[in-house]
RNA sequence: GCCGAAGUAGCUCAGAGGUAGAGCAACUCCAUGGUAAGGAGUAGGUCGUGGGUUCAAUUCCCACCUUCGGCUCCA
């Protein structure tokens, strides 16, 4: 049995030498492998084209057929500059290696008297190329990437390639991602009318039509009946702000570049969006003086948010310039940190177990190379961070480490939520943050009668609303549950005969606050089912002369073929203890 | 922002240096239907925007806008 990813990585290695054989000329980056598959960087002479993908993994497959062993050797660095004079990019990893006095190691594929092809690599490869499944691998796409990641560096072609141990896996993974690409959220989004966007307006600034509006409202409203419960209490504060606030947080000198400027016609001040809320509830809790008695202090914000994201950053509502969050920033004693936290993640798990979500915790620490990127005692963020971590083992949650996936000001918990189709999206985060209380000179007066700045913990649920609706569009492949839908039943009438009954109980059904449309139209009944579905309405509700006389709905229920003749009183009931228990 | 691809009717797509076509949707009429597409007809487009080349551009060239696949970034 073969190691997948040796597999992966030899597979690399091959793509490697068939680009070798089109582009003789092509500079060769590195060819990792990766989550399902492969790729490799290169400088092309030219430019490659999705056909050629074909051509190339053809020449994969003989390579395989051909049965090339897999040869490693060290070498000396003097040797490792002569076999990759003419590669620059290769010159500049030996020369990295032997800064740090590291073992130089060459793989070579094929007769070594003749190779294929020879990679400065530190290994991991089937010992002959035979060992390869031929059938459970494919380039996938071509794409750009800077070498080595950084966007100061060359742009390389990056092809990438999925490869798996057999056929059925690869197969299995295809359908995935067609599923994916069927219930992706800018197509359901278009398909059932929830949001939009303009040329006139901008990329990146979605418009929520009547239905969306209605989906990201009740998601608020149930967040906010949440918090509420828990002593939460909501604040306003304006969308745009003197650069001043920013500056004193710290995020104009780390995030300037992203967030929109203000100016006003009267003089030169300069003012900003908000891209955040944070630094705007500092100044409710400086407006007065604090007791330790006053302590926590809650305050939510569900305001618009602007960042100025880089135009190829923009992506369908999973990446936009206009957003909200669920934002609360709780000030308190460092004794109720616990607490408070204990409250957040209660609240969390209740919401991830109302959409169905499983999850578990990132815990985001600082980048320790780069400790320059942070704002603080270090002392302090050792401390937090293991803090941290103490709260997920006392709440016996599931957790990772983030290393570097911290902020400038705090390390974060944050939740990994994983859909239907088993993909994590991020969504709650908590944070400890001793940073900014002390860059606002926030105080409290404490027991003692010491002034002391107290801990403010940020924290989201649900992270984004909007953002939350892509990934509740996708997990329900546009099937919202009941409670949510905008459109809860689609009424029609088998012919205009039902007309009046159908009205009659279209009204009975809203006079109970139910969203339900009624649908008299010149098609035939298998039409307007078809179209219903289509729309993803979880009741369509056929009324005809059997019906009328009995005073019944007849319910379909959401891509179910079997009907339920019942009560109008039933419907009702079923609708309300449906809504009631969020399903 | 960077590399690459693409923008034709509301949607999905075809087409070609001589001012455009299908299916679905819309509208009208006929059919009054029993659980995923009944029939007929009508209307609908400055071919993303602005320049340039040409007798002629939606088609060729340039710029911009927007979208997609990645990279980088994500408070």
């Amino acid at each position: 049995m073969q190691n997948i990813e040796n597999i992966r990585h030899s597979l690399s290695h091959l793509l490697a030498a068939a680009v070798l054989q089109k582009f003789p000329k092509t500079q060769f980056g590195i060819g990792p492998t990766i989550e399902n598959g492969f790729y490799y960087d290169f400088l092309l002479p030219q430019s490659v084209k999705p056909e050629d993908l074909k051509e190339l993994e053809k020449t994969i497959k003989n390579l395989i057929k051909r049965g090339f062993p897999f040869l490693g050797k060290n070498i000396t660095v003097t040797e490792a500059k002569k076999i990759f004079k003419n590669q620059i990019f290769k010159l500049e990893l030996i020369k990295e290696l032997s800064k740090e006095n590291k073992t130089v190691s060459i793989y070579i594929t094929g007769n070594p008297e003749k190779p294929v092809f020879t990679d400065l690599c530190r290994g991991g490869h089937v010992k002959n190329t035979k060992e390869i499944n031929p059938d459970a691998f494919t380039l996938e796409s071509i794409a750009g990437a800077y070498w080595r990641g950084s966007e100061k560096n060359k742009m390389l072609t990056r092809i990438y390639g999925l490869a798996f141990e057999t056929k059925k896996e690869l197969e299995a993974y295809l359908a995935l991602v067609e599923e994916a690409k069927k219930r992706d959220h800018r197509k359901m989004g278009k398909l059932l009318d929830f949001f939009t966007f303009s040329d006139l307006i901008g990329s990146g600034l979605p418009l929520y039509t009547p239905k969306g509006a209605f989906i990201r409202k009740t998601l608020n409203d149930y967040i906010e009946s949440l918090q509420i419960k828990a002593g939460y209490t909501q604040v306003w504060t304006p969308q745009i702000a003197k650069a001043e606030l920013f500056k004193k947080s710290g995020h104009y000198d780390k995030y300037r570049d992203g967030m929109f400027r203000v100016i006003s016609n009267y003089s030169e001040e300069e003012f900003y969006l908000k891209p955040m809320n944070c630094p705007q509830h500092t100044q409710i809790y400086a407006s007065q003086p604090r007791s330790y008695r006053d302590l926590p202090l809650r305050y939510t914000d569900f305001a618009m948010l602007y960042r100025d994201e880089k135009p190829g950053e923009l992506s369908g509502l999973a990446r936009v310039r206009s957003f909200s969050q669920d934002d609360c920033h709780i000030f308190c004693k460092e004794d109720q940190v616990d607490k408070e936290i204990d409250v957040a993640l209660t609240m969390t798990k209740e919401v991830m177990a109302t959409f169905g979500f499983k999850y578990r915790y990132r815990l985001s620490s600082r980048d320790k190379a780069h400790p320059e990127k942070y704002l603080g005692d270090p002392n302090r963020w050792d401390k937090v961070e293991k803090w941290a971590e103490e709260i997920m083992k006392r709440n016996k949650i599931d957790y990772c480490d983030g290393p570097g996936e911290a902020t400038f000001y705090a390390p974060k918990m944050d939740l990994l939520a994983t859909d239907a189709l088993g993909r994590e999206w991020q969504l709650s985060t908590v944070q400890i943050d001793f940073v900014m209380p002390q860059r606002f000179g926030l105080t409290y007066t404490d027991k003692d009668g010491q002034e002391k700045h107290p801990v403010m913990i940020h924290r989201a649920i649900i992270g984004s609303p909007e953002r939350f609706i892509m990934v509740l569009l996708e997990h329900y492949a546009g099937a919202l549950p009941v409670w949510i839908s905008p459109i809860q039943a689609r009424i029609l009438a088998v012919s205009e005969k039902q007309k009046q009954y159908a009205k009659k109980i279209t009204e009975k059904l809203k006079e109970q606050n139910f969203r339900v449309e009624l649908m008299n139209s010149n098609e035939t009944l298998g039409k307007r089912i078809r179209e219903a579905e289509l729309q993803k309405i979880p009741y369509i509700l056929v009324l005809g002369e059997r019906e009328e006389k009995d005073y019944t709905v007849n319910v379909r229920e959401r891509s179910k073929k079997e009907t339920q003749t019942i009560s109008i009183q039933d419907f009702i009931k079923k609708l309300e203890k449906e809504v009631e228990e969020k399903k």
